[in-house]
DNA sequence: GAAAATAAGTCAATATGACTGACGTAAATT
DNA sequence: AATTTACGTCAGTCATATTGACTTATTTTC
């Protein structure tokens, strides 16, 4: 049994999302804000309805974060140009700075284990972790990571 | 940039914590309660400080959940043999069993996902996890990981 | 054109898991 | 004898999540 890895997802995910929580905490944000800025950050013109099967959370949870990054200029909402019924998310300039700031906090970790790495680890960390993901939830996370 | 790692990590970490969760809801225990049972049933003797340092979290949010499991019978706790003071953490069968029941699901998932991919994948996977930990935490995880 | 469905927002109440800071007790160490 | 350590606990708070019900605007369906 691959107890090993069991334990060692635990330990990568806590230090992983350990390196964002620093800087959300001095703009009074925390992780949740953090799932929301960046998902529409790599995917403008998301709507709501997107967001929370990505996020699997409910309306109500989303709501007071999103809330928030739209009073606090983060996040822009508009009425979708077809359906005006929708409210397409993107970033603001700012919200978007503070988006890349993290992400590249997040990517130099994967950077630093991947150096330390044989040559096409990448490719192998990449298969795991999708193979890691709901056999029907897989193609969604795909479309949705290949457009960026 | 490794972005794609980004997001897998997410959304892997996502469906493989969802596991457990549906059956730690029949018990009324949430994720931190299977946090604790799993390092205590993995490392029988395990004291209070050491659970603390595993989890990173503080000793209030630990007594809680703790409390629950040893009045409903997954943990048994006895004074340290040298050291008095300690509490010594072990699981009852009860306990032992549902660790156990939890891990399995959890092993089947990285099962599943390593039978898909290249001989060696394993290995990769493994050295991947363990450089994205903090570097002056990996000595820690290493040694606690090894004795299993 | 009326009825039904959808996208989004909101209200109220609640649970879980975490935090800070302070204090107490027993036992071991200095 | 004084200090430190291991553990437990009290009180208050916060962040993130939940369920369920209801409203509004708009689009789709019949």
């Amino acid at each position: 049994m691959p107890i090993d890895l069991i334990e060692l997802l635990f330990f990568a995910y806590r230090d992983f999302t350990s390196d964002p929580d620093t800087i959300l905490a001095e703009f009074g944000f925390g992780r949740a804000h953090h799932r929301v800025l960046h998902f529409v950050s790599r995917n403008p013109g998301l709507r709501v309805t997107d967001l929370l099967g990505i996020l699997r959370i409910t309306k109500q949870s989303l709501a007071r974060v999103l809330k928030q990054l739209i009073d606090e200029g983060y996040i822009l909402q508009e009425p979708g140009p077809v359906d005006r019924r929708e409210r397409l998310l993107t970033t603001t300039p700012l919200g978007q700075d503070l988006a890349e700031r993290l992400t590249r906090l997040q990517a130099r970790r994967i950077q630093r284990a991947l150096a330390a790495m044989p040559e096409g680890s990448h490719e192998i960390a990449r298969q795991f972790l999708y193979h890691m993901i709901d056999p029907d939830q897989r193609g969604d996370v795909a479309r949705l990571i290949e457009q960026s």
